[in-house]
DNA sequence: ATCCTATTCAGATTTAATCTTAATAGGATT
DNA sequence: AATCCTATTAAGATTAAATCTGAATAGGAT
């Protein structure tokens, strides 16, 4: 049997080690993120909110999903427009993106290799990584016609 | 001696290539961006024509600078707070960063092994890479005292 | 000269994200 | 239990980065 596949622990452990609280709402937002399994932003979010039990304010939102990326809860993520963008970091594991300027599609890929570099320049740097934002712009299959 | 540094070959074969013309206000941001040295933002390089002679209008900035990536006169940076940064790829040449989410600190770097691994990502899947944005977000070496 | 299309201008508009002020929660102290 | 104290949240106002709109301009084609 796997380990419960959407426990807090990590989260709650970044927030113990920053002095926060595990408050209701951070609990919330928690919970609905955890089963989420597409990209959302953070206004998607918010509105999720609407006509459960509880009201949770937009500024809690933002204010929480800084501690879910830094707890690896989630991920930044790409989507359409200029809002951010950020999913969770599931069963799929880790993943960048690829962004067609043509037609808007988003390709996921993966790559151990890129992902054990970063880590080796970073401690080059004396630079301790919590996350990172890796986007490859350019044009995909279909829209290369021709 | 060297070919001519900030030759606009490049942003002129794109304009083409495009059907697009190399006009006086394109030319002009082009030349402005090129003896720029640090980092910027559309807005800043907006005010920079401020009281030169001829203005050029904030949205024909923010039309161009996409362009100009394009056609990699100028790679995605990064700055403080939530603009969009930008800056010339001089003779440092492509590079990433680094940002500390403590002290707002930028650290450059260059791995010619991520920027291949790159490459081979997006042939897999049939895509053309045209620029990319790749930030690691952390913590700096003067900001893990102790 | 007239037409035609791409481009630019100036300022209005949009809206993602943050800020402000007051209310609330919940633990510590008496 | 009542009071105090600090962190947190709510609600809505505000900011400002980026885009949009509608009119003016440029410059090539006919
Ligand atoms: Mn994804
Ligand atoms: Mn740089
Ligand atoms: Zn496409
Ligand atoms: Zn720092």
């Amino acid at each position: 049997m796997e380990a419960a596949k959407h426990s807090p622990a990590q989260f709650q452990a970044l927030l113990e080690s920053k002095g926060l609280k595990y408050t209701y709402e951070r609990k919330m937002i928690f919970d609905e993120v955890s089963h989420l399994k597409e990209h959302f932003d953070a206004d998607s979010l918010y509105e999720r909110f609407k006509g459960k039990g509880r009201r949770i304010s937009r500024d809690t939102v933002y204010r929480t999903l800084p501690l879910l990326l830094e707890s690896h809860v989630i991920q930044k993520s790409a989507g359409a427009g200029k809002r951010e963008f950020f999913e969770r970091i599931g069963r799929k594991g880790h993943h960048d993106h690829m962004i067609c300027i043509k037609c808007g599609k988003i390709i996921e890929f993966q790559c151990e290799e890129i992902e054990k570099l970063q880590e080796k320049k970073a401690q080059e740097f004396g630079f301790k990584l919590t996350f990172h934002d890796h986007r490859l712009f350019g044009t995909c299959k279909d829209c290369q016609h021709g």
